[in-house]
RNA sequence: GCUCUCGUAGCUCAGUGGAUUAGAGCGCUUGCUUGCGGAGCAAUAGGUCGCAGGUUCGAGUCCUGCCGAGAGCACCA
């Protein structure tokens, strides 16, 4: 937010340097970590400690002289527009704002840009966030919700940070899998069809349950049991070479499954208020994929070693040249012909490249497929797309539960659906004795806002590399380190601005803020979080981690908590003093808003 | 065997573009409502940052080795 004054002194301490012949390090600058004022500082002790291998005979402890140069800088500064005063303190050289100067233009800039305060500037880059590529007919779980929160927040990031941003979901529609659904349903249950969407699509994975269970070889099998389960076997078996060669009566039947189960997936993305721009399914990209590999054979990238009775493979490592093994060998084609995961995420890669010109492509995908991605991108090396460069895979650890890994063929998940029921149930009964005040009719909307807020936050609170232990009592917590904490930051913001307007004031239309009174160190703490907004958005993008707005989400929401017990707004005396301090409200309001928008939390006036 | 990730407070985790003081939450102990909403605030206790070396003016952070945990490694997705 002051590049223009941190240029101005970069620029006069280089000048400095040269005419001194100091070889000056790079210039890196942190704010000054101690509260009280504002402003910025760099460190000369890299800069002295290249004055010390170049100057032999000089033996002038490296903190001693960068203590030095730091106060040949601030003698060199002299006084700077802005800027209130600098000092030289151990080897480092701290710039301070003028106080009242520097809450006002923080403040003002909120309030005039509203929702877009800390939008990026435009970029030239067209990124594609891939997420919510959960197999169809195996119902939405709390593991495919972490997937589906990473992947959104991550979009709305990159989005926000200034990016051309396209949403794109892959849900994997064949396999033994999805035709082992199919069978099921086709030989039991033909005909039938529960009521609700979430219905049919939970109904789904009990007739996997199911069917898996008949199909697995139990322990002390009699003769007959061995020969049922053989039948059934025989019976998916045809059923998925029927699929494969387009027999009309199977593939219709897969396309009613498939819609049933995709109807409960829009439903879910709905809930989570996700918008996907692109669907691609497996399905179709099964087909383009058998051309590819020709390609790859042809150009030489890939080896053809059907003739011998092998597969078609691609020996990563010797390809790039690399004498450890690090991506090793892969098969892009099975000896019969038929394709891979690889080659479908090669064909889908050239679809990403080439009809929607993206220039990063970003994987959110379980950290365990890590090798098979660093694979599909050196192969889109091999294959000379540049774009392969800027392919990023967001892993995530698993979710698992107390009792052990989620296991769909056992039907041991927690759905997602149920969770968010549950976390429904859990804010009502809270709403029922903290608020009494608001009616009856509006306190199911506002429990949904809150309880997802909780889950939401319990998703994106953790490293996305680390594995979750889903335990629904923490996620669902509303007390400390959560997003219901954050959601009463904004409400509380919220009650200030409205019983000003009450009591005859409008805090949207104060005029000028002015900051030249004392503040409180609460309010120099609340509007050094609030400034740091837009710089946090372009960090969290660039590295592609949510965690960052989350931890600072809750940071600001803290210091607002603070700031809120210790300042009393609407008892302030002094009517100037007021008015800044409820523009500051209103301030926090907004950004705390902007950063739970990006989360994909929503904040309700009041809860 | 090789590759990747991770060892920070009793528990769950931040901090790893080097930098002035290692931080949260939960749990423990204690205060705060004649004040804008107590889903909150304030205070106290709790850490040889897995171990050992190395680089550096400076290492939780970088390098090497070791110990420990988890994951992956050609016709699954």
């Amino acid at each position: 937010m002051f590049q223009k004054e941190q240029q101005f002194i970069e620029e006069k301490i280089k000048t400095f340097c040269k005419a001194n012949n100091i070889a000056l390090a790079e210039l890196k600058w942190q704010p000054i970590p101690f509260a009280g004022e504002w402003g910025f500082a760099t460190s000369f002790f890299q800069t002295a400690a290249n004055e010390a291998k170049l100057s032999k005979g000089n033996k002038v402890p490296v903190p001693q002289k960068a203590q030095e140069i730091a106060e040949q800088v601030k003698g060199q500064l002299g006084s700077v527009e802005g800027i209130s005063h600098i000092e030289a303190v151990k080897g480092y050289l701290n710039i301070y704002f003028k106080t009242s100067d520097y809450a006002r233009r923080v403040v003002d800039e909120v309030l005039s840009n509203g929702a877009n305060f800390g939008r990026g500037a435009k970029k030239s880059e067209t990124v594609m966030v891939e997420y919510a590529q959960p197999n169809v007919m195996h119902s939405f779980h709390i593991g495919h919700a972490r997937n589906t929160i990473l992947g959104e927040v991550l979009a709305r990031l990159v989005e926000f940070a200034g990016f051309e941003t396209i949403r794109a979901s892959y849900p994997g529609d064949l396999g033994l899998g999805v035709i082992t659904i199919v069978w099921a349903y086709d030989k039991f249950y033909k005909g039938q069809e529960p009521i609700g969407v979430h219905e049919r699509g939970q109904w789904l994975l009990k007739l996997y349950v199911e069917a898996t269970s008949l199909l697995e070889k139990k322990d002390n099998e009699s003769p007959n049991e061995t020969a049922q389960r053989e039948a059934y076997e025989a019976e998916r078996r045809e059923m998925y070479r029927k699929w494969d060669v387009g027999d009309p009566y199977v593939r219709d039947l897969w396309k009613t499954l498939r819609e049933w189960s995709l109807e409960e997936l829009r439903e879910v993305l709905r809930m989570l208020d996700v918008k996907m721009d692109v669907w691609f399914y497996e399905s179709d990209v099964d087909e383009p994929s058998k051309v590819i590999v020709d390609e790859l054979i042809a150009r030489g990238i890939a080896d053809d070693e059907r003739p011998q009775g092998g597969a078609v493979i691609v020996k990563i490592d010797e390809k790039l040249g690399l004498t450890k093994e690090k991506y090793r060998t892969n098969v892009i084609l099975r000896s019969d012909g038929t394709t891979l995961y690889l080659t479908k995420d090669l064909a889908l890669a050239k679809v990403k490249f080439e009809q929607y010109h993206v220039d990063r492509s970003i994987y959110v995908v379980d950290v365990r497929q890590s090798l098979h991605l660093q694979q599909a991108f050196a192969i889109l090396k091999l294959w000379g797309f540049p774009q392969a460069e800027k392919c990023y895979h967001l892993g995530y650890g698993f979710v698992s539960l107390p009792e052990g890994a989620m296991s769909a063929r056992r039907g041991r998940v927690v759905l997602f659906k149920d969770v968010a029921d549950e976390a429904v149930k859990r804010v009502l009964s809270v709403e029922a004795e903290k608020s009494a005040d608001i009616p009856a009719e509006e306190r199911e909307a506002i429990a949904y806002q809150i309880g997802m807020g909780a889950l939401t936050y319990s998703m994106l609170s953790v490293d996305n590399n680390k594995d979750i232990v889903f335990d629904i009592n923490e996620a669902l917590s509303f007390d400390g380190r959560t997003g219901p904490y954050i959601q009463n930051a904004y409400v509380r913001a919220n009650s200030i601005l409205k019983k000003s307007k009450v009591e005859g004031q409008k805090s949207d239309n104060l005029g000028p803020s002015t900051f030249d009174y004392e503040l409180t160190k609460h309010e120099i703490e609340l509007i050094e979080l609030v400034s740091q907004f837009p710089m946090k958005v372009q960090q969290a993008a660039e590295e592609y981690r949510p965690l960052v707005m989350a931890s600072y989400a809750y940071d600001l929401a803290n210091t607002f908590h603070s700031f809120y017990h210790a300042v009393n707004v609407l008892q302030t005396e002094e009517e100037t003093t007021k008015n800044a301090r409820l523009r500051l409200v209103a301030a926090s309001k907004q950004v705390i808003a902007n950063a739970l928008r990006l989360l994909d939390i929503q904040a309700p006036d009041v809860m």
